[in-house]
RNA sequence: GCUCCGGUAGUAUAGUCCGGUUAAGUAUGACGGCCUCUCGAGCCGCCGACCCGGGUUCGAAUCCCGGCCGGAGCACCA
């Protein structure tokens, strides 16, 4: 073999290339698939009888940006092995992380509007008889035990790797305390069921995790269930239960779940159950945005943000008040797909996959930010500007502005932004106008004179376009820029008849999705 | 500190499992140009990466070891 090799070694590239095109020319036929990028396959799916994926958020904040991979990679999944896909609520805790009824709707309403409607809902706060009833077995079977030390002694025992009094008492004594814990004997804080594992487990994280614990009801009710229950589960026990009882297949979520995933292990071997795929893939960031749930609601407390839609906020309810498609959240999630690595997103990205959606469709206006006057003589005639509402579809139509000089002179707005186009002496084209010449400008206005009509004669003199609209014509708007600014200006009469909801283009401004029309006109920026 | 998990251009991703048709493809971005009565779209060009050091091998982004860097977890949170 290592001669062969060596041999073929000898022979300079060309000629092993041109001795493989006599002989095996197949071989260098090089297949140029270029297709969307598709998911990877989900491992050991064949050993299922069908895929099951579930997103389990917990409804105490509204979900942003950094749930989108959850959702949609869930839901993807779910759809690409004709599985399900389940919500469900993991409301249990009232207590440091208590939930609000508003967003157990807002949640479902943002998965509807993403696309990924889940075929079957859950809260986990009308399951608790059911993580009782395994708790119990646990219990029962020596599996758990309820445990009463103080929290530092604990943990000192668990660091050195040493049992609690409480952990090998018989499971007699232990299903009387589950019972005191239960009928109000124990009060918050004096004790808890943890899960046994093993106490040499390197991991300390690992070593006999809390499973319930006491919260006491009068002072903190759930919002759902109000004082029904005192004892309530933590998330590995309600999670490790659901999953096994809902037929998950595959869990998909954040790394950060990695240390649950092995102290879950040893729940699912007391009971005898197999543990589901796991896929953790990494943090998502995107560059300048609050991703993380606890600065959003300290900021909502702080009166910071003007609401959960917040054009600085990354929630769904923000991006979707901006005119972001939820197709390209889904294509752009795809994209990055279920991988270990940390990503870091730049808004850029987003808003790529969003223009390549919304720019075929989104028909143009002119919207003058900061209107400065531009005053136009030696008009001998009046003209009517037909400018398409959308440049590469002349089918959807065009709209049309009437210019009626009155001696010989028109009133124009422009954008005090251009201010730097008009220069004395410059030749500017007002576009599907007319060009005009400078004659004086200033931070009052303009001042210029008809120069020619045709598009070709700016050309010839490389005059720059500027979007306009007559005095007097038109209608007040604000558009909420990403940084919760006003913009301020002017749009066409047109845009009256625009429904809540559309994307335009304001030209040479960018994207906007159209947020009120009654009383002036109100639009978000997307982006450009 | 302990326990894990990761490191391909500015960003993201393909290739990594099963080493060689690829000194690395794609998207976005930057830059330059063309086109267009938008600073949008489209087209062309161009910039730009295998964390580092050893080892195995005829050959390593791909396998092994060490280091460095980044992230996560270490709650009676989810």
């Amino acid at each position: 073999m290592a001669e062969v090799i060596r041999e073929v070694n000898a022979i300079p590239v060309e000629e092993q290339r041109k001795i493989i095109e006599r002989n095996w020319p197949e071989t260098l036929v090089k297949e140029k698939v270029e297709e969307e990028k598709r998911l990877p396959k989900l491992p050991n799916v064949e050993s299922y009888e069908r895929v099951v994926t579930r997103f389990s958020p917990n409804p105490d904040c509204a979900i942003h940006l950094g749930s989108a991979r959850a959702i949609i990679l869930c839901h993807e999944y779910a759809r690409m092995y004709k599985g399900s896909f389940i919500l469900r609520f993991e409301d249990t805790d009232p207590r440091l992380k208590r939930s609000a009824l508003p967003f157990y709707d807002s949640i479902r309403e943002d998965l509807a509007w993403l696309g990924c409607k889940p075929d079957e809902e859950f809260i986990q706060s009308d399951r608790i008889p059911i993580y009782y009833e395994h708790a119990e077995k646990l219990l029962k079977d020596g599996n758990a035990y309820v445990c009463t030390c103080n929290g530092e002694e604990f943990k000192k025992k668990l660091l050195a790797q040493q049992p609690c009094p409480c952990r090998n008492l018989p499971p007699k004594e232990h299903l009387e305390r589950w019972q005191k814990m239960l009928d109000g004997t124990f009060k918050e804080g004096e004790a808890v069921v943890r899960v046994k594992t093993d106490l040499s487990h390197p991991n300390p994280a690992v070593r006999d995790w809390p499973a319930l614990r006491i919260i006491d009801p009068k002072t903190h009710p759930h919002p759902r269930v109000g004082r029904k229950y005192r004892v309530w589960p933590l998330y590995n026990l309600a999670c490790g239960v659901d999953d096994h009882l809902m037929g998950i297949s595959h869990i998909i979520r954040g790394k950060e779940h990695l240390t649950n995933q092995v102290r879950q292990e040893f729940m699912y071997k007391h009971f005898g159950w197999r543990y589901p795929e796991a896929i953790h893939y990494g943090r998502m960031k995107i560059v300048g945005a609050f991703l993380s749930k606890s600065k959003i609601v300290a900021g909502m407390r702080e009166g910071l943000f003007k609401g959960w839609d917040d054009p600085r906020l990354a929630t769904f309810a923000a991006l979707r008040r901006r005119g972001i498609q939820p197709e390209a959240i889904k294509r752009m999630i795809i994209d990055v797909g279920p991988k270990a690595q940390d990503v870091t997103l730049s808004w850029d990205n987003l808003y790529a996959y969003n223009r390549k959606i919304i720019d075929p469709t989104a028909n143009r206006y002119f919207f003058v930010h900061e209107p400065m006057r531009l005053v136009v003589r030696g008009l001998e005639q009046g003209f009517v500007a037909r400018l398409p509402l959308h440049p590469d579809h002349p089918e959807k139509g065009f709209r049309q502005i009437e210019v009626k000089p009155k001696e010989n002179e028109v009133s124009f707005h422009v954008s005090r932004g251009d201010l730097k186009l008009f220069k004395k002496d410059n030749v500017v084209r007002l576009m599907e106008l007319f060009n005009i010449k400078i004659e004086q400008a200033g931070r009052k206005g303009v001042e210029a004179v008809y120069h020619s009509h045709t598009y070709e004669d700016a050309k010839k003199l490389a005059a720059p376009l500027v979007h306009w609209l007559p005095e007097g014509f038109g209608v007040p708007c604000t558009v909420v820029m990403p940084d919760a600014s006003e913009a301020k200006g002017i749009v066409e009469e047109g845009c009256k008849k625009l429904r809540i909801n559309d994307v335009v283009q304001f030209e040479r401004f960018g994207f906007v999705r159209i947020d009120a029309v009654d009383k002036g006109i109100v639009a978000y920026y997307a982006h450009r």
